[in-house]
DNA sequence: TTAATATTTGAACATTTATTAAAATGTTTA
DNA sequence: TAAACATTTTAATAAATGTTCAAATATTAA
């Protein structure tokens, strides 16, 4: 709710470190540029998105990972599980780094 | 420049995803959070601020590394090295994590 | 020039992360 | 029920990261 970083606790810290190391890798950040555009979105198709070297398996487990640091949500429906962005908050951290510049 | 995500490159990526790993731990950010407060500062009295447990060669290879991914810069003054932010804009990715909740 | 101070560097090690393949689970359709 | 499909899980392995210690470097002061 304001610009100051000092009220940032010690839990939140860790939190964030969390979320960070969660999203800190090329491949997932493209799955959440995707998702930006298009969600929700099944694995499979996500990952026809990512590029011509994605495994199916490679995809699940950063997925997984995703999730379990809160920054995805997933549905099942039939043979299918859709993901979402959790809190698309998140995508501000794009604009974040574009304006680093070479930073 | 936008809120659209779509037109970060493949390069872009790559590099976010480095700047982002070198952030994402809560000493690292804590670190970032200090110097937001009040840059430049020297090793040890950032180690000082950092906590009980701090060990200043640790202390040298976090920094070391967020220097080496262009987040921090430092100028040697004496024994002493100072380190400042180098892009103020990166902090803005604090309110971005504050915003997500328990995202 | 030696001693004291500040920081960096390198080695060693434990932990975590990323990738791949194979097997397992669950769902739908024939 | 069996086959086909989508996804997850497990295991194996390689690579990267975080931490600590000891040694090296550089600067200043005695």
């Amino acid at each position: 709710m304001n610009t100051n970083t000092t009220d940032i606790t010690r839990d939140q810290m860790e939190h964030a470190a969390k979320v960070l190391k969660a999203i800190a890798h090329p491949i997932k950040l493209e799955i959440l540029k995707i998702l930006a555009d298009e969600e929700p979105m099944d694995v499979t198709t996500l990952c026809g998105h990512v590029g011509m070297d994605c495994q199916i398996s490679m995809m699940s487990h950063h997925l997984a990972k995703m999730k379990d640091n809160g920054v995805l949500t997933s549905e099942k429906q039939g043979k299918q599980v859709f993901y979402s962005i959790a809190n698309r908050n998140l995508l501000n951290i794009f604009n974040c780094i574009e304006n680093c510049g070479d930073a």
